[in-house]
RNA sequence: GGGUAGGUGGCCGAGGGGUUAAAGGCAACAGACUGUAAAUCUGUCGCGCGACGCGCUACGGAGGUUCGAAUCCUUCCCUGCCCA
């Protein structure tokens, strides 16, 4: 690819890139590539494919984002692409229950939420979106035989997934088999530099590769950032397991599930989640270690440098605050959602509590509120309501705490 | 096409006609402890009701046998494995 290759004309950008990934396939092509790129001044172009089901962006998948905007910094530009095709066609993970098919409606609307979510982190100007029905809906069988006639079912069953259901014996869908394949000719159609992914892509983006190499391009570099595990501290972050830190939280809420990471993950988060230098980061490691520095307060510094970054200085300050006061000084929140008691709620002015949280969201039946309350988990103005006190007379501006963390003011 | 094993609550997984809202584990939630961490202990964990009780819904779908079914029968759908 490149003539009069000199590495220290990409150094920088190099070591910038590098920071926090997991693997890059290979770190020689990617030095190669950008050397090209800056010589010729053309942008390399960053493919990162995206599923259209769900477009509620968290940190985990920041991880990723993030990482592309230093690419965009640079001067590259990122090709988003939405994998509306395979979304209309169905379950391509694997997951045993099958995957809603979307209609083409949902997509768009989905899309649109994307890009105004991505935005936040991502720069517009730099960025192309393609849909990869645009090249997949068009082939035809003959197509697909020939797509599929380049690749063999060894190499395909190579991906862990794969191999470890076929051994286990657990179903395989051909379709699931073809998937691959399908985001493989997505980097062949886009010409695809680099493909950014998290190690869980390695498989799938190398198949790209390979199909490139076979439809006689240079092959997109593999680029993989380190799954980030959710608030549980075991799973990778994911909406469906509930562990999610969202990048369009609020600013109270995004500090609080970041408090509640175990420790072990502090410096994880840190490095890929944050820009602070990772010097600073190790130097507040060994101060944990060594020094006996309380690991809350670097998971404070952490959770306050999040919330900056998604919303501001301000408000990352204010969460903090916030966060001290409910949870440390077990104080009111400052901010109280408002719930108004309607007059069908109230009976001779007295209303029932437990129908009260129901109603107010703060538990999800009458049951479950029931049990709470049973539990002394229900407090009133701050005074933990006794077991025979489910009636109560509505008076102005009352404070229902359900738990440690749900507060709604009554109006 | 033939044979065979299965499909149980958010997940895993027992139960093979009544005492089964369904063992056990995980997850989750609440309380204690605390740094909304981890660990630990305790409790809860289908829904509704004027609730130590009553009712309804639930063991892949639809029918049936029975006083009574997640458990038996018929049929359909789905999945694994073996043989062709």
């Amino acid at each position: 690819m490149s003539d009069n290759f000199d590495i220290k004309v990409v150094e920088e950008d190099l070591n910038l890139l590098k920071r926090g990934t997991a693997e890059i396939i290979s770190e020689n092509d990617l030095a190669h590539k950008l050397f090209d790129s800056k010589k010729k001044g053309i942008p390399l172009k960053i493919k990162l494919g995206i599923d259209p089901t769900a477009p509620h962006i968290h940190l985990g998948f920041a991880v990723v984002l993030r990482k592309m905007r230093q690419f965009q910094d640079l001067g590259h530009r990122i090709q988003l692409l939405i994998g509306d095709f395979t979304a209309r066609i169905g379950d391509p993970t694997g997951k045993s229950e099958t995957r809603k098919v979307l209609t083409i409606e949902e997509i768009e609307s989905n899309a649109k939420t994307y890009r105004e979510q991505l935005s936040l982190i991502l720069d517009p100007e730099r960025t192309d979106v393609s849909f990869n029905s645009q090249w997949l809906g068009p082939l035809n069988f003959a197509d697909i035989l020939s797509l599929t006639s380049k690749y063999t079912v060894a190499r395909i069953m190579e991906r862990d997934d794969f191999s470890k259901r076929f051994k286990e014996g657990r179903s395989i869908g051909m379709h699931e088999i073809l998937y691959p394949l399908m985001q493989g000719y997505d980097s062949v159609a886009l010409h695809s530099d680099v493909e950014m992914g998290g190690t869980d892509q390695k498989f799938n983006i190398l198949v790209g590769r390979e199909l490139q190499r076979e439809y006689g391009q240079e092959p997109q570099v593999v680029f993989l950032m380190p799954i980030l595990e959710g608030t549980d501290g075991v799973l990778k972050m994911s909406k469906s397991y509930g562990n999610y830190v969202g990048i369009t939280e609020a600013p109270t809420e995004m500090f609080g599930k970041l408090m509640s990471i175990p420790d072990g993950l502090i410096f994880k988060y840190f490095e890929l989640c944050t820009q602070v230098p990772m010097d600073e980061v190790r130097a507040m490691e060994s101060k944990i270690v060594n020094e006996g520095m309380n690991p809350r307060d670097a998971k404070l510094q952490l959770a306050e440098e999040i919330v900056r970054i998604y919303h501001d200085n301000t408000k990352a300050k204010e969460a903090r605050e916030e966060f001290l006061r409910v949870f440390s000084r077990k104080e009111i929140p400052a901010e109280i959602p408002e719930f108004e008691v309607t007059p069908d709620l109230k009976n001779d002015g007295r209303v029932n509590i437990l129908l009260l949280i129901e109603k107010a969201g703060l538990a999800k039946s009458k049951r479950e509120a029931k049990r709470l309350f049973e539990q002394g988990a229900v407090k009133l103005n701050g005074r933990k309501l006794e077991l025979g006190e489910t009636e109560i007379s509505s008076e102005e501006e009352m404070i229902l705490q359900v738990g440690g963390r749900r507060f709604i003011k009554l109006i």
